[in-house]
DNA sequence: CATATGTCCTGAGAGC
DNA sequence: TGCTCTCAGGACATAT
């Protein structure tokens, strides 16, 4: 489930292909439904053969491949897509391979398990989502007022909110539980009821998590899924405080850890150390 | 308008 | 052992 730091790690990965001209794209044949490429395999082979890449770039959870033409090329990993240098951790999830001419030649493989993933080509001047406000701050960098006006009248959940892309890009389900204890915060408080002081707190606590997480090279959970570009694990999942640890000593009060579910999603956190006001 | 729910997808793991 | 069932949660479509 690649969040920001995920997508992080893997933007680092791809350092390599900074300057690198594509000279090939394949979609290669999968037993499985196509993922959703737009435009579709063919007009997007002819467009993307001969561009040179420019810089990789993030935004939210998505990749941005940056072209010298002006074009983007979009990859959203969702849940268990990844994006490789490196030979995929089976040859039967690759979604789509791109080549690239030069020493040593390389591929970026799209690997994608569930195949929710997407890839998408956007014209130098097409609108993005990145430059068009449906996206908003990135987590890493939105200081507590920004956050605390977004979300300060409304009144769904904290918990809730923070997954909402056009608040803030980049946190999904495992880093909000994450923040929301370090900044001791009940995931079921309103809103609308978070005073300055928690808003400070929790602003601080999203950076603070999400650039640990991006040192540890993200989470790979049990089911081993997430990678980096070189098919390696992640190790920020043995510093998780509470997610994946219902009934798991808090580590502060030792308080069991408990799961709840909000809008269909496990919340994990601590009954004893998060409080709503 | 804001918020809530349903849908897509595959594989792991539980339970029998 | 092998079957069926449930669950995981990205983003978006549709409903309230």
């Amino acid at each position: 489930m690649p969040e920001l730091p995920e997508v992080e790690t893997m933007r680092r990965g791809l350092a390599p292909l900074a300057g690198r001209t594509i000279s090939a794209v394949r979609q290669p044949r999968c037993r499985y439904r196509p993922i959703r490429v737009q435009p579709p395999i063919a007009s997007l082979r002819r467009r993307l053969v001969g561009q040179t890449i420019s810089a990789l770039q993030r935004y939210g959870k998505r990749l941005v491949l940056a072209l010298e033409s002006g074009d983007f090329l979009a990859i959203e990993p969702r849940m268990t897509g990844l994006v490789l240098l490196a030979d995929p951790p089976d040859p039967h999830h690759v979604r789509l391979q791109l080549e690239f001419g030069g020493q040593p030649p390389l591929k970026l493989i799209f690997w994608d398990r569930r195949g929710l993933g997407t890839v998408r080509l956007y014209a130098a001047r097409e609108p993005t989502p990145w430059a068009d406000n449906r996206l908003g701050p990135d987590a890493l960098e939105i200081s507590w007022q920004e956050l605390a006006a977004r979300l300060g009248r409304s009144r769904r959940a904290i918990k809730v909110a923070l997954l909402d892309q056009v608040v803030l890009a980049g946190v999904g389900n495992l880093y909000a539980s994450e923040a929301l204890y370090l900044a001791r915060l009940d995931p079921r408080a309103p809103c609308s009821k978070i005073t300055a002081g928690q808003w400070r707190a929790l602003a601080a606590a999203l950076h603070r998590v999400l650039r640990q997480a991006i040192r540890y090279e993200g989470s790979t959970l049990a089911d081993g899924t997430y990678r980096n570009a070189l098919n390696q694990s992640g190790s920020y999942q043995n510093h998780h405080r509470v997610y994946n640890r219902a009934g798991l000593p808090c580590r502060r009060c030792r308080t069991a850890i408990e799961r709840i579910v909000q809008a269909q999603r496990s919340t994990f956190f601590c009954p004893h150390c998060q409080h709503t006001a």
